[in-house]
RNA sequence: AGGGGAGUCGCCAAGUUGGUUAAGGCACCGGAUUUUGAUUCCGGCAUUCGAGGGUUCGAAUCCUUCCUCCCCUGCCA
């Protein structure tokens, strides 16, 4: 055995969620519990065989946006832990609302969740819908009914949260309360029937209004709705509220851990009482799933909530939920991250009970280890500046070879010409440098990348007092790859292009959607802080091999950072990420 | 007449059946390598666990008082 103190390789750090599955698995505690194939009561799994699975988790979203990193989070607890420990994960989505429902936002959540690289059982196997369960939520709902666990309210909304207390004083019992069973039946079916108009009536669980949490006080567990559904159209007017069916679904489904969010702990006790009152009644299969809540994801210099985001598309303030400054999935996609660096980054800041606001700096250095890893380098000139190798033979082209990655021989070169009239970034030359400047200064040598040494001899001025061309004279004999590339030392390494190769490109720099570590925190509303820089659009010049760059593929600009043909216009590229820059200027 | 949670290094986060030196990552600071001021590598980085008091041979872990922060009064999820 290894010292307990260090993980054999592969391990992850320990939480308290593993902590919690690693006691039931001991204790064999889902050990016995059967599986009928697919999801049901009791009966459904009675006489099959045990359930294969060594634990079920579940990643439950409501179709009514965008998935965003924030979902990432439970989207790699769930399906992570899954796999980790022998078990399936159900993708399931919550549709218990048809108002704010739709079709476009359940295939985009599929999609997204593929691309992180989960898949939920060969054709869709373990894809869910909370919908498919209303058949099984109205027959319990009865049974509550009938047992005296659940009654029709009859009054208004404003009634209803004006007895329901407050946080320092209980509740009122409801004059329906002690409405009789049968009452309670005919008029529970005549809402399923759609013969009440909304918010007529409304059926709640019978559990005690002075309960000091507030959940407990006789909550509201099925509402009228005559809407439409997306999935079950006009077959009902009647609903069943989150609190109720998500305990129903978790159990339906043999899930064994229902991870949710914080926000959610005070649910527990009406998660717990649900489930235990239906099982009671011998319709659900024990044990029972259980509830575990962790917290969700902070991340500084963005904001996640839903009404935000929507707010951001709606008011233009980004050009859509893929924009790629969007903290969407669809965005962070397009933006150029990688799955791998989102994976990476949530199994970095962990997972834990306490409140967290994780820095986004954190977030961009997972993306760019894995991007340093996959990405084939590349020359690009941003900010071009003219420069001219006064000695260089007339019309002369002399092919250089740059490797495609620093690290990784076996990813070969690439032939990049060199001519007499070059790009540089206009950053690499200081006509009066600033203090540890070592790149391009009048006098000064340094090495063009891949290719010669050079002495700054000059430099000229345009009309605008800013300097247009710069002059110098190349050493010949310090090719990169010969023999005397060594004999010259400079500090200095720059990127160019040759002015008569390069072709010129859009490319888009990215940057943090906002400027303040927490969007609106102060007096002000988040828009304020929006960060006007976050994208800037320009005209580079690329190396002839980026001509044939596909959507999908990831380079390094060298010196620069981590860019993407974009997905939408693939002529145009998008920065993901600049590299580190330790250079403090 | 409130209830439910959380407080361990700048940011995360192990450790909590009390046992001697408080994991790890990121950040940061040194130094080496480097034809990316990138990467990589090596070294450094909490006498202290929100605060006080107590129990004990011994406490981040147990008891106690207090402080701070988060969540909860949708026929949303």
């Amino acid at each position: 055995m290894n010292d307990s103190k260090t993980p054999p390789e592969g391990a992850h750090i320990t939480n308290f969620i593993r902590q919690h599955i690693d006691r039931d698995l001991a204790e064999g505690k889902y050990s016995q519990r059967r599986w009928g194939g697919k999801p049901g009561p009791a009966a459904t799994h009675a006489n099959a065989p045990v359930d294969p699975a060594k634990i079920r988790t579940r990643f439950p979203p409501e179709p009514n946006g965008y998935l965003h990193i924030g979902h990432a989070k439970s989207i790699c607890l769930n399906f992570g832990l899954a796999r980790e420990y022998g078990g399936i994960c159900h993708m399931r989505f919550d549709d218990t609302n048809p108002e704010k429902e739709e079709q476009e936002y359940v295939d985009a959540i599929l999609d997204s969740v593929k691309w992180l690289g989960f898949d939920y059982g060969k054709n869709d196997e373990y894809l869910y819908h909370a919908s498919s369960y209303f058949d099984w939520m109205y027959e319990f709902a009865v049974e509550l009914i009938k047992h005296g666990d659940a009654y029709v309210d009859s009054q208004t909304a404003e009634e209803l949260r004006a007895t329901r207390g407050s946080l320092t004083e209980h509740g009122m019992e409801s004059p329906y309360r002690k409405r009789s069973v049968e009452e309670s039946l005919a008029l529970f079916t005549e809402m399923r029937d759609g013969k009440h108009p909304d918010g007529s009536h409304v059926l709640r669980a019978k559990i005690d209004m002075k309960s000091p949490n507030i959940n407990m006080r006789d909550p509201a567990i099925y509402r009228i709705k005559n809407a439409d559904h997306h999935r079950t159209g006009d077959k009902w007017h009647i609903y069943p509220m989150y609190t109720y069916a998500h305990p129903i679904e978790d159990a339906l489904e043999n899930i064994t851990h229902s991870l949710c969010t914080l926000e959610f702990e005070d649910q527990r006790p009406f998660y717990d009482w649900v489930l235990e009152k239906i099982a009671s009644f011998g319709l659900l299969q024990r044990p029972l799933p259980q509830q575990i809540e962790f917290s969700r994801l902070n991340l500084s210099y963005t904001v996640m909530s839903k009404r935000f985001l929507i707010q951001l598309v709606k008011e233009g303030h980004v050009d859509g939920w893929d924009d790629p400054r969007m903290p969407t999935l669809v965005g962070c996609r397009r933006r150029g991250f990688t799955p791998e660096g989102i994976k990476l980054f949530m199994e970095r800041v962990g997972v834990s009970k306490s409140d967290s606001l994780i820095d986004y700096s954190i977030f961009e250095d997972c993306q760019r280890e894995v991007l340093n890893e996959i990405a084939p380098r590349r020359i690009a000139v941003l900010d071009p500046l003219k420069l001219v190798i006064d000695n260089w033979p007339k019309g002369h082209v002399e092919e250089c070879f740059a490797p495609n990655h620093p690290q990784k021989a076996d990813w070969g070169k690439r032939m990049v010409p060199m001519t007499g009239e070059l790009w540089i970034e206009r950053e690499d030359f200081m006509e009066v440098p600033s203090k540890g400047y070592f790149r391009l200064l009048p006098g000064n040598q340094v090495r063009l990348k891949y290719g010669f040494v050079v002495r700054c001899t000059g430099f000229s001025k345009g009309a605008d007092g800013r300097v247009d061309e710069v002059h110098c004279d190349y050493l010949p004999e310090t090719k990169s790859g010969t023999p005397g590339a060594e004999s010259v030392k400079t500090k200095g390494v720059i990127h160019w292009l040759s002015a008569a190769h390069a072709h010129t490109c859009e490319v888009r720099l990215y940057d943090r959607l906002f400027r303040e570590p927490q969007p609106g925190a102060g007096s002000h509303t988040y828009l304020d802080d929006i960060n006007p820089n976050a994208k800037k659009v320009i005209s580079a010049y690329l190396e002839p091999s980026l001509k044939e760059a596909k959507v999908g593929e990831r380079f390094q600009f060298e010196r620069h950072g981590y860019f993407v043909p974009d997905g939408r216009s693939p002529k145009a590229f998008n920065r993901a990420v600049t590299l580190r820059d330790s250079w403090v200027k």
